[in-house]
RNA sequence: GCGCGCUUAGCUCAGCGGUAGAGCACUGCCUUCACACGGCAGGGGUCGCAGGUUCGAACCCUGCAGCGCGCACCA
């Protein structure tokens, strides 16, 4: 066994461990190895966008990912961890053609044409597209990579298809002409939950028109949109508005453009809140969802004076044609000013409705674009209603219900052209007898449209999701739309002289498949049947409706059931300041930057401890010091192990591979020291506590209990009290200490498995605990070493431990600190004589640790010591000890300290005897609060008796 | 406007009905043969405010304030 490194190196090591893993495939799941001993446990990665580089918040979630999938395996179970990557329609053609701009390859996506960008776009992606996933193997994340899937690979895409001919099947899915969100920076319309609101300081301008029929009644109104004015087409007033009651049915005169101010109609419409500003409203009805509505209502037109990139078009006028919107507002309140219609303009704050991707204000815009109602909706609500399917935290669940109770139809359609693209063939044909192919599906095509339903174009193909529509348009002419997903009868259709939509499908319409799209679906394969549904979901909140809903609706929509049984919500990562980590305020670290700085353990360990359940993350690169801290600790420690067994003669480093992991063979009761029992049963309790805390998805909490266990009692206590029989003589008393030392350690490094892969690895085959281990279980890889369990009420008894057994090492401990105390105040730094006067007769083994722990030369133990007037002595719970310092010390700051103490015990003392004294105390509390506190005040008691003739002793 | 969350030591957060805790930071001491990425000791909090319930409240209830988030929004 070769000795291990006086430093640990990282950087080394968790290369050279991560590569075993893949050689060794190690993260590959196969579904034949489930069984109802291996259950299977798995989990689909929420796929980065392909152009993303890891930030801390994908450190995060792939940190919990991996930190379950870890623990399971070692928990026995089959583990499926399924990566990839999202294709991401719009952000990654932004991403591409800004590049390509950038180069000087392109000014604009026409340049290139459809499917020259597309393939643009794969070319990047295959170059630049696996970013991510290198930098997750670097965080150490054990993904089954011989399964990593991409939402456009044509095994996806086959099923992305299948789902949209299906939904369009189901008449679920349709196209209409609606107002829709339209980001005129990336030039699509955007589903609501692209949309965010964000809070403007605009400007609302008050204008005033005359109303024609009467002659100096002006009407004044507020907007904070002046540029649209040439696209209204009315003026509404609430009917039940008296002040303007009068005035409908007249006309008002547009004041924009000024070549054109044509009259416009008063009209009423419930809509408009008299309460608000004028009560005055104008309509546009293409440029607002509201107005739109209140068009409809009254047979106005919808005049669109933009082009879809934000430039006011001709119908704005001369003066605001060609002008961009911002610049063009500013124009339109210089114009209403000029005629003398401008009455005031005023700071104004309102919401704003911006695209997220791009960060413009959207448009809302009429627009012809496919729609889809949500399918499954109810099934998917209640599994979270009835708590079949979790959420953690559970306060998630409210606000998906409130969701899905509110559901509006989906905007599926993307007018860019990275993605799926609609599966929808059209033609239009003047009448029935045009085209002779389709003749005797027309035929009947004419007589369902009379009926005004659809039909199944059965005659023309033999696929079973092919479908068609026939719709009759206003012109007398039909339009036929068929859609396919099969790409030879797709190019039928084309020959027949269909069109394809241009149009692709939002991003998450091929998300929402994820779980089941990625393990072979439609098929039934093995692995569909091993794994899915998936034990857990990570994601963050701000995806719930994005995905997390929607992939729920599709679960229960094509696989017939959930399609997790968990959902675990990550906080937001943010940082000192409390700010979202963002890439426009250059607030987030480069995790690749920290690992290479501190190690990706560390910055794993660091993260988790400061990701309580459901909160979220002020992150601080302390914490990441602070995990490549435990990390050096926890090497020196096994350090410590390691020189204890090369030293001594009668070397117990023989019996180091057995001891390694199954030691409780060679642990003897019957030598186990107080301290033995002790870090016996804080390991217990730390297993426990670790355990449950995973399984209720705790994991700053298991990290607090891993760093207090391993750090605070372990090296601090435990290791420094064994010094007394490392440092001895009795070879029995050392060989059976680093046998406690090695059963100790080897839980721990696999407790600690799951949050620190790399160096538990090093350590779990450094130190030997491999070797004696059964290959698929820990002599491999300690990934596959069984989790910890406590040692149970047997195994307690067969080592002669008892519960209470842990009180004789704590109040040793406590003797201890009190002693560094004394010599503390009285600045003692050597090593100095101390006197334990014991209250009860001590074992020489507590002897030994309390002089090594307290670094006293000597201890002695004297039942009689009388101390001379003025020494520092401190009560503990073995009995009293004393610093004798003749002649050396401070009676004054001894005095004070005592004094100090004093107060405290009587002001205690005080509090807990005014409640014993208090008969509404004693009448209604439990006899166990009862007892404590009689309890208590005995202890006061006798401390402060004691403290009192330690005063008295000072003179 | 509706809903959710947070407010505890300088900072980040535990504690959620019975003697106020951790880590970091700070102060003092210590280069003691695992570890200075370390050890030991110490200072520091009327638990946001106001009421209420209770023998007892950081913890439960009500109201208020501040911060953050989500949803819905009126020009």
């Amino acid at each position: 066994m070769p000795e291990l490194e006086k430093t640990y190196t990282p950087a080394d090591v968790e290369a050279r461990w991560y590569q075993r893993w893949l050689d060794d495939k190690c993260f590959e799941a196969d579904p034949a190895r489930v069984s109802e001993k291996r259950p299977a446990y798995s989990i689909v990665i929420p796929p980065p966008n392909v152009t993303g580089i890891l930030t801390l918040g994908h450190v995060l979630n792939n940190t919990i990912q991996d930190i379950l999938a870890r623990r399971a395996r070692m928990l026995g179970k089959e583990v499926l961890w399924l990566p990839g990557t999202d294709h991401a329609g719009i952000a990654t053609q932004n991403v591409v053609e800004k590049t390509l701009k950038k180069q000087g390859v392109i000014k604009h996506r026409d340049d290139l044409g459809r499917e020259g960008l597309v393939a643009k776009i794969w070319e990047w992606k295959e170059k630049h597209g696996g970013i991510i996933i290198e930098q997750l193997k670097k965080l150490g994340a054990s993904c089954d990579w011989s399964r990593e899937r991409f939402t456009f690979d044509d095994d996806y895409n086959a099923c992305v298809m299948r789902v949209f001919v299906d939904l369009y099947k189901k008449g679920l899915i349709y196209r209409g002409k609606r107002m829709v969100n339209w980001c005129p920076s990336s030039l699509t319309a955007l589903s609501d939950e692209e949309v965010v609101m964000k809070a403007q300081n605009a400007i609302m301008y008050h204008f005033k028109v005359e109303v024609v029929e009467e002659p100096g009644t002006w009407l004044t109104i507020a907007t904070t949109r002046p540029e649209v004015i040439p696209g209204d087409q009315a003026i509404a007033v609430n009917p039940k508005d008296e002040r303007y009651a009068h005035l409908i049915g007249k006309h008002v005169r547009r004041p924009l453009p000024v070549e054109d101010q044509v009259l416009l109609p008063i009209i009423a419409d419930e809509h408009v809140d008299f309460t608000f500003g004028t009560g005055v409203l104008k309509v546009t009805p293409a440029h607002d969802k509201a107005d739109f509505e209140i068009a409809q209502r009254h047979n106005l037109p919808a005049v669109d004076v933009m082009h879809p990139n934000g430039v006011l078009n001709e119908l704005a006028g001369k003066d605001l044609a060609g002008m961009e919107r911002f610049a063009a507002r500013k124009r339109a309140a210089e114009l209403l000013a000029e005629i003398g219609s401008l009455v005031k303009e005023e700071p104004y704050q309102n919401n704003l409705g911006y695209s997220e991707r791009a960060d413009v204000p959207i448009e809302s815009r009429l627009s012809e674009q496919w729609f889809l109602k949500y399918p499954s909706v109810k099934e998917s609500q209640a599994v979270v209603a009835n708590g079949e399917m979790k959420f953690h935290p559970d306060r998630w669940a409210k606000v998906y219900d409130h969701w899905m109770t509110g559901l509006q139809d989906w905007c599926i359609s993307r007018q860019v052209w990275w993605g799926h693209r609609i599966p929808v063939w059209s033609l239009t044909i003047k009448d029935y007898s045009a085209v002779s192919v389709i003749w005797d599906a027309a035929r009947e095509a004419e007589m369902s449209s009379r009926e005004g339903s659809s039909i199944s174009l059965s005659g023309i193909a033999e696929h079973q999701t092919y479908v068609s529509q026939a719709i009759e348009n206003a012109d007398g002419t039909i339009t036929f739309a068929c859609a396919t997903d099969s790409e030879k009868e797709g190019g039928e259709l084309a020959k027949l002289g269909f069109t394809q939509d241009p149009d692709v499908l939002d991003t998450w319409f091929s998300s929402w498949l994820w779980p089941f799209a990625t393990m072979g679906w439609p098929e039934k394969t093995s692995t569909l049947k091993a794994f899915y549904p998936t034990t857990d979901l990570v994601t963050g909140p701000d995806i719930i409706f994005f995905w997390v809903a929607r992939m729920i609706m599709a679960g229960f929509e094509w696989m017939g059931e959930l399609p997790f049984k968990n959902v675990y919500f990550t906080g937001i990562i943010r940082d000192k300041q409390g700010r979202k980590m963002s890439k426009s305020l250059g607030n987030s670290p480069d995790p690749l930057e920290l690992i290479a700085n501190y190690s990706a353990d560390a910055l794993r360990f660091g993260i988790m401890r400061s990701a309580p359940l459901g909160q979220d993350i002020c992150f601080d690169e302390k914490n990441v010091e602070l995990g490549r801290n435990f990390c050096t600790k926890l090497w020196n420690a096994a350090r410590f192990r390691q020189m204890q067994s090369v030293g001594g003669g009668n070397d117990p480093a023989s019996g180091l591979t057995e001891a390694g992991y199954s030691s409780e063979a060679e642990i003897s009761a019957a030598l186990l020291s107080s301290d033995d029992k002790w870090i016996l049963l804080r390991l217990n309790t730390a297993i426990a506590e670790v355990s449950t805390a995973l399984e209720e998805y705790r994991f700053s909490d298991a990290t607090a209990t891993l760093y207090r266990f391993f750090w605070s009692e372990y090296c601090d206590w435990y290791v420094e009290a064994s010094k007394a029989v490392l440092q001895g003589s009795d070879e029995k008393r050392k060989a059976n200490t680093l046998a406690v030392i090695d059963f100790v350690l080897g839980h721990t490094l696999r407790l600690f498995h799951p949050f620190l892969p790399f160096i538990t690895e090093e350590l779990w085959h450094g130190m030997g605990f491999n070797a004696d281990m059964p290959e698929n279980q820990g002599g491999k890889s300690i990934m596959f070493a069984p989790w910890p369990k406590p040692l149970d009420a047997d195994e307690l008894a067969h080592f002669g431990i008892l519960p209470e057994d842990e009180k004789t090492a704590n109040d040793k401990y406590e003797a201890v600190n009190l002693g560094r105390g004394l010599k503390s105040t009285f600045n003692i730094n050597k090593r100095v004589r101390f006197v334990l006067k014991p209250a009860e007769e001590l074992p020489a083994h507590e002897i030994e640790v309390i002089r090594i722990l307290l670094n006293a030369e000597p201890l002695d133990v004297d039942a009689n010591y009388a101390p001379t007037k003025g020494t520092p002595s401190a009560l503990t719970p073995l009995g009293t000890i004393f610093l004798p310092l003749d002649g050396l010390i401070d009676v004054e700051a001894e005095r004070a300290r005592i004094g100090k103490e004093l107060a405290k015990a009587e002001s205690e003392l005080e509090k807990v005897t005014a409640k014993l004294a208090d008969e509404k105390f004693t009448s209604k509390v439990p006899q166990k609060v009862l007892d404590e506190h009689q309890q208590r005040k005995t202890d006061w008691q006798e401390k402060l008796a004691k403290l009192k003739e330690m005063m008295a002793a000072l003179g």
